[in-house]
This record gives C-alpha cells, structure tokens and sequence, in this order.
DNA sequence: ACCTGAACACCGTTCAAGT
DNA sequence: ACCTGAACACCGTTCAAGT
C-alpha cells in the first residue's frame, strides 16, 4: 500500500481509541488496538515509541488540568484536600487505567502540577524537605489505593466465612461497592489531613521551643 | 517420558522457584519458571491451577505469620502500629513482588489474620463498621504504597527542571532511594495513626455528647 | 513521512499420548 | 497421578518494502 496522501492516524486518536479500549476491557494491547483503529498493527508505532509512551500519555489523558488555584489564600489543608479531590477525579472518570499506572513513573506536567501544588501546601503547612517527599508519597499512595478501590469489584479482601469475626462484622456493615469506595476515599482523606494537621502542630510547637531556647542562650 | 515413580515436582517448589524469580527478575513467566526447574512448561499445571492461583501463594510464601498478638492488652493504635509494620515486613524482603500483587484479592489466611488484628483494633478504638471499613483500605493503599515504593527504583515522579520549584526543593532535600522509603515509611504510619486517633478521639466526644442528650430527655 | 505484511521472541493454557 | 510435546491464541517490537 505505501504512504498515504494524508495520515490516516494521529497521536491523539491512537490515545483515544487506547483509552476507549481501557474504558470498556480494562486494558489495551497493539492487536485490538490497531484492529479498533483500522490499521495495521506496525502503524501505530509510526506515532508512538511503545507501549510504555502510550500508556504514560493515559495519564495525561484522563486528566483535565483543574482551575489553578481557586483559593490562593485559604489554609494549606484546604488547598491539600481540594488537590487530593481533584487527582482522584481523574481516576473516577477512567477507573481501569488505575491498575496500569500504579507502578509507572509520572512525567505528565499537569500532573507533576498538581504535586507541585501539594508540595506547596506542604511546605506552608511547616514541613520539611525530607518530610514534604513523605508526605506526598503517603497522598499518593492513597489516591493510588482510591482509584483501585474504583476498579476492583469489590473489596480487595475476601474472609473464609467463620475465622474472622471483625472483619466479617465490619464487612456485614459496610455500604454496597460503589458507595463503600466513596466512603472509604472520604474518610481516607479526612483522616489524612487531621493526621498531618497534628503533626504539623508538633512541629510548630518544637520551632516555638527551639525559638524560646535559642532566645535564652543567646541575649 | 511418561509419569515418573516419584513426582518431579511439589507445589512448594513451584512457589518458592517462582519467588526466586520474581527476586531477582521483578516477574516470573511460565516458559522461565519450567527452565529454573528443569521440567517441561505444562507439567506446572499438574501441581497448580494457572498463573493467578501461583501469584496468591507467593503472597502467602512472602508472609511468615506474626508472633500473635505480643501485648493483648496494649492500646489500640500500638497494636495497629505492630500489624502495619509486621505487614509491610513481609514485602520488605520481596519488594518486587509488590506489584504482582497491588490489584489482586487477598485470600491467604496469615494474611486475612493480619487484618482480622486490624479491625478488631479499630473497632477497639470505637469505629464502627462502614468506618472500619474504610480504615482498613487506608492502611492497606499505604501498606502496598510503601511497599511499591521498596520496589521502585526512585521517586515515582519525575519533575522537569525549573518548573516545579516546591517539588525540586523538597527532592533536593530528600534521602537517596532506600532510606527515603524508609523515612517514608514512618513518616506516613505515624501520620497515619495521629489521623485515626484524632478521628476516634471525634467520635468518642460525640458518643457523650449523646449519652448526656439521652440522659437529659430520659431521666 | 507513513502504511504494510512478515518475522521474531515472547506469553498462558489445553490436551492427547505416554507410563 | 504426573510428565511430555505439540498446538492454540494471544502478546510487543522490528524491519524491509512500498509510495
């Protein structure tokens, strides 16, 4: 056949017709795609490096940039939980893609940021460097774990009947899995934040200390 | 060849080769699992259903069970700082495994145990069931966050120079790979459990406002 | 530059044939 | 019951050949 006149394929559709497979069969491989795109499988590789671009550029596609900074001036917990909120609104769009890129590498600038963001908030909060690092791990493996949760059908546990009371008990109580995943992302994320509050406090209350020392040794 | 007078092959060697595999290659795949065990690809369906059934015992063989219970009578959030660390022991010693098992349902029975601890420590502190629920997802997104993050290489982002400043002062700041995950790690358990005991401390508050509401119009 | 078909080196799973 | 080789239906990636 040779080269056609005008491109039959773009980046963009290549994306799309990845995202729409994700969507609907919780992954994609060149066979279906190529298939869905009618085209050659070797074809796609004229505007994608591989499989580990096209899935890197799912990211960016499931997500539309947030308004920047709707509250310039409120508390560093509430830009915090508006940032959490808004990452996992991306996820709740295209549940699946969550299992592809739990364990790959972000590059996408939205989304790099939406950390930047984070590690602003953070830094206002009090903490340090090291800490800040930490903390952003510990919100992003909880957006991470929210997102799965979305996908998962239900509860990543499943109890042999009879051995374990609580956990029964607890599961016996809890909302169906749809509302069980929203519940437990609200409650995640609250208690994450009053976590960090208190730790914030305790490094602000050991600056005063530190301060009040400093100011005696050295009049 | 035919059957041999005694089997070639156990279902611990399967395992414990396919955990070697994993170590040291980050995967195991059948055709490589049949070399390291010098016997033919489908013989391994003779001792193990398919490759799902063989990743849930790898979980299983990362995990020795606990000591039960070392302080019974401990608070609550000691005892959940315990399982949390025991669980994230198990993944310390296979880090590449966490990926294999990041999406996939928990049915080993150690494991489940592990839990059945959590909850009930939970439920101690006086959450009650959907919230129970919901913390346990929490521990478990951060336990496999960390774990993801003993696997990784580094930092799961990249920044591009010059555009995210919070983000790059925060990583210039950080500790090189392996003790930043462990930084991470208490960094987050401890944040962790200062968000569950401000939360329990929530709703015992409110549990009394209750009683008085409740001794007040029933005298 | 962009599409194609063929080829390559991988997968997991099944199954009839052997003892 | 347990091992084998062959077969099947999948993968991702490369590359020479075409226009």
């Amino acid at each position: 056949m040779g080269r056609p006149k005008a491109p039959l394929l773009s980046r963009e559709q290549v994306v799309a017709a990845a995202l729409e497979l994700v969507d609907a069969e919780g992954d994609f491989s060149f066979p279906k795609l190529a298939k869905s795109l009618g085209v050659s499988q070797s074809s796609i590789y004229h505007h994608v490096s591989g499989r580990a671009e096209l899935v890197e550029m799912l990211r960016g596609a499931a997500f539309r940039a947030g308004d920047d900074s709707p509250s310039p001036n409120a508390p560093w917990h509430e830009k915090l939980r508006d940032a959490i909120r808004l990452y996992r609104a991306g996820f709740a769009q295209h549940p699946r893609l969550a299992p592809l890129l739990a364990s790959t590498t972000v590059e996408n600038p939205h989304i790099l940021g939406m950390y930047e963001g984070i590690a602003a908030a953070l830094a206002e909060a009090g903490f340090r460097g090291p800490d800040i690092v930490s903390a952003i791990g510990l919100v992003d493996s909880f957006a991470i774990g929210a997102a799965l949760d979305l996908s998962a059908p239900d509860v990543p546990w499943r109890p042999s009947r009879g051995s374990y009371p609580a956990l029964e008990e607890a599961l016996a109580q809890a909302a169906p899995p749809v509302q069980r995943a929203e519940a437990a992302f609200e409650f995640g994320l609250e208690t994450l934040i009053a976590g960090l509050r208190a730790r914030a406090q305790q490094i602000e209350q050991a600056g005063r200390i530190t301060q009040k020392a400093e100011a005696g040794t050295n009049p």
